[in-house]
DNA sequence: GATGCGTATACTGTATGCAGCATGCAGTTG
DNA sequence: CAACTGCATGCTGCATACAGTATACGCATC
């Protein structure tokens, strides 16, 4: 992809043009399934018809059957044989396995982070921070709850490391249903935001075990706000 | 598919009767793929033709354009868009950094499995590998390879957290090609043994900072084992 | 001779058709 | 009346056909 930039300098080449984003639409379908999934549309233990869930996305079987084969992948959908997907279950115990997971993986990820990161990607996810803020105090929620996820990731890309990256948004995927349906008391969510801003002060000040320990407490308290809607 | 096992006690029901496996084509395909791609059939880099390769395996284009999703999700293969799939090609960095990822997983599930394992499922593991050191002692290097691998997935299903147990596969899968190249010189095959004739040591006397230490070390060594082969 | 353009070919992306299996219902038999 | 068997229906699994796009080659032009 990135492997024919190499353009001869006589050719005119617009400097800030994009490359057009062309999805292909299994791709599409995979990220419209899993918003179906995170917005209950699609609840849990529901067996997928892929022609009704087909014509309700305007997409032949084809595309649909390959995003459903990607998902499985992920843990978010299993296949059976002869019985096709449904959507995936999941019980108090595996909630807490995977945020036991996303814990020791987002540790792991604080230390490189503050080790490995720019001051600029550092800057840009303060810049997000400070969104978050806005739209907490104006307790947008929906809004509120992307910003959050997007701090998790771009500070998952702050480490470096790709496959800390990849495994940390698999099981992230997972459990955004979950996330999203938390946080709904007002204590909670005020909690959680003194929380991220004790995140954002260790990554500026490149304290990455203090950084690894908050990150640590945070997934614990996740597990305590969401716990009882399981 | 486990709730009709209630059966009324007049019928005869074969009681050692095991149900038959069905494996969908899509996923025996994903199967060969992989194996093809550790055994250096399909080479990294490689542009995978879809007509072609499913005329090799005997199957249509369907079930091995769905397989083709299902490994791109697990990080084997990439797909670039109107060019089809492309069997993915790793830096030293990019293994380098799986190698850091593995090694924290491993570490906990040290600890993990050393608390939470039954003294009958870390016997299963002695035994692979008692198999594992009869194969060493004749050098069937191929045999090894696949009971060491049997090992370390033992290993993190001892920790009974699927999650991990999946981020781990997932991972170790994109891995095994470049372990399998790994481990040629005799001393270094050596050590590796030793290492992991300690950590089925500590695993028996349930020491989980041990292990885990001993985990992360034969990562790191695992390491310089392929970093030539790179 | 090199460069650029146009066309042909081949491969991917998507739709659709057909076969086999699961499931629910009705008929039948004890 | 209950339960089991046979059948009809609907859905999944796979194959194939068609459309759109990348790529390579040849031709024309400078």
């Amino acid at each position: 992809m990135t492997m024919e930039t190499a353009q001869p300098a006589s050719i005119a080449v617009a400097e800030g043009a994009q490359p057009i984003f062309r999805r292909s639409l299994h791709d599409e379908v995979v990220t419209r399934i899993r918003d179906m999934i995170i917005e209950g549309v699609l609840a849990p233990g529901t067996r997928v018809n892929e022609t009704h869930l087909g014509q309700t996305l305007g997409v032949s079987r084809t595309p649909l059957r390959e995003a459903l084969k990607f998902l499985a992948s992920e843990g978010l959908i299993e296949l059976v044989t002869a019985r096709g997907a449904i959507v995936k279950k999941f019980t108090a115990k595996d909630v807490r396995d995977m945020l036991d997971v996303l814990s020791v993986l987002e540790a792991f990820a604080a230390r490189l982070a503050c080790r490995e990161a720019s001051d600029a990607a550092i800057a840009d996810v303060r810049r997000i921070h400070d969104r978050m803020v806005d739209r907490y105090a104006v307790r947008d929620r929906l809004e509120y709850f992307k910003l959050n996820q997007q701090i998790h990731s771009a500070f998952l890309q702050l480490s470096g490391n790709a496959a800390l990256e990849s495994a940390h948004t698999s099981i992230q995927s997972r459990l955004k249903r979950i996330r999203y349906i938390g946080n709904q008391e007002p204590q909670k969510w005020a909690a959680a935001m003194a929380e991220h801003e004790d995140m954002i002060r260790f990554l500026e000040t490149r304290d990455g075990e203090s950084l690894a320990r908050v990150v640590t407490q945070h997934m614990e308290h996740t597990w305590e706000r969401v716990r009882q809607t399981l």
